[in-house]
DNA sequence: CTGCGTGCAAATGATTTGCATACAC
DNA sequence: GTGTATGCAAATCATTTGCACGCAG
């Protein structure tokens, strides 16, 4: 569940980045907040809290690295900001978006099925698959109890 | 295959929207480019080809009407910027996209096994879905290929 | 006519970048 | 020490918006 720092070290020093305390703030922030798919501004706001300045552009910046690094993963859910939310890779299942129409929310759910429709497509379109990113789109249970109120 | 356009027309009074040429022609730029996913930059330079001048606020106007039609569908591939295709409301047949990450080309590949995916989920969490979106990343037979040879 | 549509320029919001300073290794 | 990181402010890029004018119905 938690973060392998070991391997994130190993990682760094094999880039010759270098671990600073703003970069292990950042990535703390995620460790506090899993599932919680972020935003940089979201970030940066967690940030101020707990420690001193850091600036938004740092931000970015550690969270494009930690990206690279496929330490955390970058994200979009089409509201104009990247989301970014740790990478289980330790976790080989990938798990789908279920994005709320109403709320906003966004809720994981874990699946596999899609292995199959990754052998499909592979045959049938000779597309070498590397990775998927699938997102459905809807209402949420609290949203659907609303709406039947308000109807 | 072609957009119908009685069918349009007719919106367009029920919502009181004006059919001007900008509108036309825009529209005409996506019949012209059948699955191509264009850009609103993209759209704006065909357009300027093809006649005069219209402006760039216009095209994101129209481009985002048109998606409240239903005439256009958005979408994010996550290149900064949205894309648009033709909805063809005849097909209900949802295709999926896959991106190349090697040339950035995008292709298409029908398919409705997520049906099926779509129930287990609105079963299992309580998501009514609306719709889905799926993204394949890997390399096309093109750069597959290209790929062989460089290594 | 009349209000919706357009073009232009300016505003916005997320993200990036240049540069002088600061600090991890 | 030395080159990478950081913070700040300015730059960039896609997209949106305000406003005076133009034109489709």
């Amino acid at each position: 569940m938690a973060i392998d720092m070991v391997d994130i070290r190993q990682k760094f020093q094999e880039k010759q980045y270098k671990l600073t305390p703003q970069r292990r703030i950042i990535l703390e922030a995620f460790v506090d907040h899993q599932d919680e798919h972020l935003s940089a501004e979201d970030v940066h706001t967690i940030v101020r809290q707990h420690s001193s300045e850091i600036g938004l552009a740092t931000v970015y910046r550690t969270l494009e690295l930690f990206s690279e690094l496929d330490v955390l993963q970058k994200m979009d859910f089409g509201d104009g900001r990247s989301r970014y939310e740790i990478n289980e890779k330790t976790t080989p299942h990938h798990h789908h978006h279920l994005i709320c129409l109403s709320c906003s929310k966004v809720k994981e759910f874990e699946d596999d099925l899609l292995e199959t429709l990754e052998t499909v497509i592979s045959r049938k379109s000779n597309f070498t698959i590397v990775d998927h990113q699938v997102k459905f789109y809807g209402y949420c249970e609290e949203c659907q109890k609303k709406r039947e109120i308000s109807d």
